[in-house]
RNA sequence: GCUCCCAUCGUCUAGAGGCCUAGGACGCGGCCCUCUCAAGGCUGAAACACGGGUUCGAAUCCCGUUGGGAGCGCCA
């Protein structure tokens, strides 16, 4: 049997982090078992479901890099074959119209609340039958679901979970305005698709029993399920926007690499020993469902930074120059010149190393596009005014005479020329630093000489003194 | 309230009865490296929620307690 998984949504919102890791595990369990992927857009919720929260879920499978196989399902284009679903429940007697209004319900969920009952439609249409001028009322259609016995599910994740049939109750198929629900959606989408194995949050385990249920009265085969934990935010309880349930495009807004985002979510309850650096190959070969932790993780920016530190010192150089280009050009309002590009990639290799997310690497290799004269931050011009001015002029005219110029030599050279002053390399390096960058802090500053070259460097340092 | 689920360092996890003096990672402290900042190396503090069983032996199995979570729509 060939793996069929599937991605759902409904797009009445960005995709979270939450959809984001079910989106993930669907996709490494199909790619683990050489099966299909698919994206079913649920939108049957008219009122709720927008076109642009459709972009924002397509946009951000791709760029977490999760693509799905075949063509998206939209499940609103299928009302019509779930309709006929209903009706031949309905023909069977599996099911019934119930004439309830919602009045009705409300006021029967108050009484069950107020005497401490369990909530749930009571199937008093179940057996009736209308009057005739009942008859002539709007009218939703319910599963005639089993009373007695109990529904047994083995759940790849959360493993046997049984409930007593009469904790289920009848649930609604079809609404009185003849639209299916989403309940008799998925089953029928599900069957269609050929699904094999349903892979989603935990807070649908009580919707696979409801569904599970309506698999049988259908005469369906049910899919295999796995509910995974859902993630909490730092103080254990549902993430909510408050914490960091932002749409995936917010964390790559805040400059975080699709591969750490990827690696993050997959340790997020799941684990394979001590490993913590997973490639993509390897995440294929070694995940299953089955693996997948019960209880639920809460999520942490911190841990994902430091992860996104790491795949931003194993990216490749030009990549990285591309990604923050636009940033650059953005956040400290510079024009990327063809120039700055060429400094840029050169440089790529001493930023990359000092970064945790791509914010932090753009406006650390800004100066690298910077015109001059640069502007000093605090603490580079506490430099300069704590004599730093009197040795970067003998370093102006000592460095004129210096005709090597590479990042080893250079070094040599100011080793030299501290040993000759009497400085520590640090009081010689220091106020170049501050003269080139404009910040007490850069990549090793011989190899930011290198990257500006001589006259540049020249100019830069004489800017400096002359300040 | 009812039903279901969960429980190892602050956090993510390893652990499927003896390999556990409970391992790794992030974070935190110290040291080293060092032209700054990182990165890296070494190192320290830090957990089996509690109570009963079962067993020669329990983080691992069973029961209870406590704590947390999810669901209970003509939403998905």
């Amino acid at each position: 049997m060939t793996v069929v998984t599937r991605f759902a949504p409904s797009p009445t919102g960005y995709l979270h982090i939450g959809g984001a890791r079910t989106a993930l595990f669907n996709y490494l369990y199909s790619k683990h078992t050489g099966g299909t992927f698919l994206l079913r857009i649920e939108d049957t919720d008219r009122a709720r479901s927008t076109q642009p929260a459709i972009d924002a879920i397509i946009d951000g499978l791709k760029w977490l890099g999760l693509n799905w196989d075949g063509d998206i399902v939209f499940q609103f284009a299928r009302a019509p074959r779930h309709r006929e679903a209903a009706e031949q429940l309905l023909a069977e007697g599996k099911a019934y119209r119930c004439y309830c209004t919602p009045e009705e319900l409300t006021a029967m969920r108050e009484e069950q609340k107020k005497n401490g009952w369990p909530m749930r439609y009571d199937g008093r249409w179940r057996e009736r039958k209308p009057s005739e001028s009942e008859a002539k009322l709007p009218f939703v259609v319910r599963l005639k679901a089993p009373i007695a016995g109990e529904t047994v599910l083995d759940d790849l994740v959360q493993g046997q979970v049984t409930v007593a049939n009469s904790q289920l109750d009848d649930m609604v198929l079809l609404r009185s305005d003849g639209t299916p629900t989403y309940m008799l959606s998925v089953v029928v989408d599900d069957h269609d698709m050929k699904i094999t194995h349903v892979i989603r949050g935990d807070d649908h385990l009580t919707n696979a029993f409801r569904q599970h249920q309506l698999f049988r009265a259908l005469g369906y085969t049910p899919p295999v399920y796995g509910h995974i934990p859902l993630i909490h935010g730092p103080d254990g309880a549902k993430l909510s926007k408050r914490h960091g349930a932002l749409g995936v495009e917010a964390y790559r807004d805040l400059g975080l690499l699709p591969e750490a985002m990827r690696n993050y979510l997959l340790r997020l309850g799941w684990g394979h020993g001590d490993d913590e650096i997973i490639s993509d190959a390897q995440a294929i070969e070694w995940f299953d469902v089955k693996d997948v932790g019960r209880g639920a993780a809460r999520f942490d920016m911190v841990k994902l930074t430091n992860l996104n530190g790491h795949y931003i010192r194993e990216a490749d150089d030009a990549r990285l120059v591309g990604l923050i280009k636009p940033l650059i050009e953005k956040r400290a309002n510079l024009p990327v010149d063809d120039a700055a590009h060429a400094r840029l990639t050169r440089g790529m290799a001493g930023l990359k190393q000092r970064a945790k997310t791509l914010i932090e690497l753009a406006d650390s290799a800004a100066f690298y596009a910077r015109g001059r004269p640069l502007a000093l931050d605090d603490k580079a011009k506490a430099i300069l005014a704590e004599g730093g001015k009197a040795v970067l002029a003998q370093i102006a005219t000592a460095l004129d005479a210096q005709s090597s110029w590479t990042a080893a030599d250079l070094e040599a050279w100011a080793k030299a020329f501290g040993e000759a002053k009497g400085l520590k390399l640090g009081q010689v390096a220091q106020p170049i630093r501050v003269a080139l960058s404009g910040s007490t802090v850069s990549p090793p500053i011989f190899d930011v000489m290198d990257v500006l070259g001589r006259a540049e460097t020249l100019a830069r340092i004489r800017d400096a003194v002359g300040a």
